[in-house]
DNA sequence: AGCGCAGTTTAGTCATAGCTAATTCCGATC
DNA sequence: GATCGGAATTAGCTATGACTAAACTGCGCT
């Protein structure tokens, strides 16, 4: 049996979608915190975490912050899920680019009924990863979590291929595949520059130094 | 330059459509008709005439109703566009059948771009109408009006191809497609019964009889 | 242990969009 | 031309979700 974040307010599904990541990245999900990511005030980021605790989303603890509940955790996979099938259906379907599949997606992520989410997940052949590389939640809502290395994990002389990339800015990935540093595309880490000085790396568009804090947001296998 | 819906609430949108299709029945749109076809109270339908009135998107005469400006006109169309090009989308491209669309095209409309708009335009080719027949107006928001004759004004004998099927009732799709009653179908008219009675038709799947009333809301070229 | 400041929460507003109940208007009828 | 009834509007509430300003907590530092 499915939750379902549909009956929620569209708000209410971005707040779970923010807490979420922010749990991800292993960050605590202080008032402030919300409320920076979520591009609106402190007051509001209170107000909102009270309501997704009187709903039984999240454990909220005044003065500490918020943390997802199994079922709060359901309804922030299934906007995930939506989020990500609907990227991997516009670059792959309408030729989207990387750097416009996740404005669009945001979009339209709340708009997309149960019916043609499972459409679209067939049509597609039910993909494990978005265009970026971040993993879409199963219709069972399992997530994988790989957290793999990063390229500011690789040794010298290392070569891997690019997993993941950051899905949420524009112009940075447009950066990044001038760099030819996409999903999938092979690299070689040249020189790593002590006191977490700059990476050097070759891709086929040649040899480029990064600073080790991009690097470290870039997911390799 | 394109007037922008964009920048409307969600509720505006779907005023200035029910508003539109009303002026296009020939309907003086009242508050009660208006408040009828949005399912809302008297007094909400009279709070967004205001509301739209002073957006310069209606004419508002107390106690009389209102009328669509040029403006108005233009971003309820925009609408519509992106009603039909969805259902046409959906139907072409993800084998959603005439009774689906229109829910789907409901939820997605006011959260397509104009960028995915233009590029789900191209991909199918710029088509002229959505798959109930309804026409979809062009990038500058051109409507062909094509008010033809329907099914009920053919006489005994007339034959004739479905050009148009009401859009919003799946019940009714799936027992119009049930008779073969589907765009493009040929269509032969057999009986008239008089006084308004119903009118025997002959399809691909054979002959039926259906209201007059019913007749009237199904066009043909 | 106490003080202060940063971070949180409360208090009080605003806008949207819905509702019911009460009132007002318009036109049709007598 | 007064009246009556139905349609329309006003009045007053509710909920969501945002804001600012003010008050409160708790933790770190002395």
């Amino acid at each position: 049996m499915r939750t379902r974040p549909r009956e929620l307010t569209v708000a209410a599904q971005d707040y779970l979608k923010a807490i979420h990541a922010l749990e991800d990245e292993g960050v605590r999900v202080t008032t402030s915190a919300l409320a920076e990511r979520m591009s609106v005030s402190a007051p509001s980021a209170t107000a909102m975490a009270k309501r997704l605790a009187g709903l039984g989303l999240v454990e909220r603890t005044p003065y500490r912050g918020v943390a997802l509940t199994e079922t709060g955790r359901a309804c922030a996979l299934e906007v995930i899920r939506h989020h990500r099938l609907l990227e991997r259906y516009l670059a792959d379907r309408l030729g989207l680019t990387l750097d416009e599949v996740h404005a669009e997606a945001e979009l339209l992520e709340h708009a997309l009924s149960e019916e043609l989410e499972a459409r679209i997940d067939a049509e597609l052949g039910y993909p494990t990863h978005d265009p970026h590389g971040d993993p879409i939640p199963d219709a069972e809502l399992k997530l994988d979590a790989e957290r793999g290395r990063t390229l500011s994990d690789l040794d010298e002389g290392e070569r891997a291929a690019v997993s993941r990339v950051p899905d949420g800015d524009p112009g940075l990935l447009r950066y990044l595949a001038e760099l030819g540093l996409v999903p999938e595309a092979e690299v070689e880490v040249l020189r790593r520059a002590p006191y977490g000085g700059p990476v050097t790396v070759r891709t086929v568009v040649g040899e480029h130094a990064i600073s080790r804090e991009l690097a470290g947001r870039i997911a390799v296998a």
